[in-house]
DNA sequence: ACGGTGACACGTACGCTGTACGTACGTCAA
DNA sequence: TTGACGTACGTACAGCGTACGTGTCACCGT
């Protein structure tokens, strides 16, 4: 209930507007009230993130090709970053103590083990594909503090001087705009091409 | 000169130890006396996120085969995530708007460029590129704030249940520990043959 | 030599933060 | 009835970012 009316919060107004207080009275409560629940705001916020990396929802077949079911699995992931994007923010910005991120790291590997690697390249595979994830919503909530299009738009303006700087001056109306959906679907499509072709170490099927 | 002290200051206590007060003190210095020099704090710790940005050395020969060269940039990249771990992590977690970050992109492009691929490929694969790069120092420096390697055993330890999960279970060993260098390069030598082996829509040297 | 001007250091003060501590009120068990 | 316990609350303290005013210099045009 009190990491709900956090997440509401942050957003609602940010992660910096979080405060005790603050979530205290939009539960109409005092704030050390808050303290019989929760030890401190640094445990709140893990709360935070295990509660939203907990709303995932994966609903690929487990007897579907393991190509279709890390696309799943990866957009599954990030419609969440998507529907939570300021709270994502927090999510990948702390370490993970608890067992909330277990459930995604099963499904996958279940999912990599299926498609032929062995334990080794599996943690490995799946390593890459979670850095390749965190990485891109972490681009993509970057843009959403204010929600605003603009973020490149200020760096990547035609300020750029061309003769320091040839490619990124030339390129500049492609760095500005991005549709996220598309490039990371490209990415995804990238990285299991990628791993499809990578030889295996034990016979299985490739699928 | 006082970038330079809150960037000490970070690797030295932490994020989050960072206030001005503080700062000052290690400088010598009144609390106030840093706003003339700093409009407020949220743009020292974007100097910071500039400064460390602007350390990174490329050695990288122009006219080396293009995978070297991006084997180098990302390696000249995590270098200096490594050199200033802490750091790191306010750089990842903060939104560019100062054109410190244009040197990395303008080299990744031309090394892009002299791939094969055309602009619209090139944007896309550096954005790919960026993404798991960001994705895995997070990780490693997610490792950092106590420079603890004991992360993930407390997570991963023998308390998960193998009727739950079975596979996380059996690869609990191998989740555990990581040597991150080496995964760091497997990934990118991945993303290199990956982008390999895709299509040029532009006739130019391969290499 | 003189007054002016701007850069800089500093102290004080305000509203905010997390949270330690003491207190008060409800509901159940003995 | 009497305790114990869970929960809510108020007060208080140290620390935060920073707005504002003041003081001290070095410098420059006259």
């Amino acid at each position: 209930m009190i990491v709900d009316a956090a997440i509401a919060l942050i957003e609602r107004e940010g992660a910096d507007a979080v405060s005790m207080r603050r979530i205290a009275a939009d539960l109409q409560v005092g704030a050390m009230s808050l303290y019989n629940h929760v030890p401190n705001k640094a445990a709140l916020l893990e709360g935070v993130a295990e509660a939203v990396l907990s709303k995932i929802e994966f609903r690929d077949d487990p007897d579907a090709p393991w190509r279709d079911r890390v696309r799943m699995q990866a957009h599954a992931f990030r419609q969440i970053a998507h529907h939570y994007p300021r709270s994502t923010m927090v999510v990948v910005s702390r370490q993970l103590h608890s067992t909330a991120g277990l459930l995604p790291v099963e499904r996958a590997l279940a999912t990599l083990r299926s498609a032929g690697f062995d334990g080794d390249d599996a943690v490995r595979m799946l390593r890459i594909f979670i850095a390749y994830i965190v990485g891109s919503l972490l681009r993509e909530v970057g843009v959403t503090p204010t929600f605003a299009p603009t973020h490149m738009q200020s760096v990547v303006g035609q300020d750029v001087d061309p003769a320091l700087f040839p490619h990124v001056s030339e390129l500049a109306p492609l760095l500005r705009q991005c549709d996220h959906e598309e490039e990371f679907e490209f990415g995804i499509e990238l990285l299991i091409q990628a791993i499809a072709v990578h030889p295996r170490r034990r016979r299985q099927g490739t699928v």
